[in-house]
DNA sequence: TTAGCTGCAAAGAGTTTGCAGCCTG
DNA sequence: CAGGCTGCAAACTCTTTGCAGCTAA
């Protein structure tokens, strides 16, 4: 079972392992790791810079890419691609706090879902193919949604 | 259950579908085409462009990739990122052939699985979530695999 | 004080595009 | 012969890196 923690347990102990580290927490981390976890999941460089800048307008790419980098090592962060062309990210409390999701192709709106059902089925698979340790699981249903606003509804008239 | 079909008839299908589209068969297109489905699965731009040159020394990356992505758009081919950074592609025979991975991620070496079970089961998931219509599935299972020249076994001792 | 960190700009990787000439239908 | 296709190089997008100055511990 997993925990809520509030956004600020999270950047506590985002301090302690980088402390931990030997690595240092400035302004600007912790800017960044605030909006990430206060923002929702998924978001990509570009939108968190975005955001970020609001509050310390100097912060450039690089901080913003560094950063995801160290929580991703860390394992406060989990990388996605999603097919078109940017890596987004998740927040994760820095234990295991898997989900997996659904994405329309029209609108790249995206939805989370657990299921462990099929969790339970893949470590079958698994155990069935192979001497393997499985690592992380990432299932991704690419699906047209029927909202009103989905621009593929109305793609063959545009573009 | 989908047949095999040899290379061949393949080719004269990706024939078919070009000239109904309007498009030209040429001799870099077939001799790509060709070796797409003459080599394995989860082949990158780079490893086809190689091997295409063996036959044909004067093609180019923007060829391969313009050939690639017209195979993607008739579903003679299907674009996967394992995270990696490069775009793999697997052949498929222009119809549904769904199968999913394991990689390994010391060794980026490859294993395809479909299980029904599961493709059953995200049928049931996407319905209850909302009025979606499931486009396709993608299962991507992240793993240590136990092999002598893995070199994640040896991770810790180089780089 | 001294690692480590930041911002900038430049460099890299992977992929796409513009264009003049070529080839297929 | 017309329109699509090719090869080349340049452009683009996303991400990483080198470096001089800055800052947290």
């Amino acid at each position: 079972m997993s925990e809520i923690l509030s956004q600020q347990e999270v950047l506590d102990r985002f301090h302690a392992r980088l402390g931990a580290s030997g690595l240092k927490s400035t302004q600007q981390r912790d800017v960044i790791v605030a909006k990430f976890f206060e923002l929702g999941r998924h978001i990509s460089v570009e939108e968190l810079l975005e955001e970020v800048r609001r509050t310390a307008p100097r912060i450039g790419y690089a901080t913003v890419y560094r950063t995801l980098k160290l929580l991703v090592e860390h394992r406060f962060a989990t990388p996605r691609q999603f097919g078109d062309g940017q890596t987004r990210f998740d927040p994760a409390d820095g234990d295991d706090d898997e989900h997996d999701h659904i994405i329309c192709l029209g609108c790249r709106r995206v939805l989370e879902f657990s299921d462990p059902t099929i969790t339970v089925r893949i470590q079958g698979v698994v155990a069935a193919q192979g001497d393997f340790e499985l690592a992380r699981q990432r299932l991704e249903l690419y699906v047209h949604c029927k909202t009103e606003d989905c621009p593929h509804l109305a793609a063959s008239k545009h573009r």
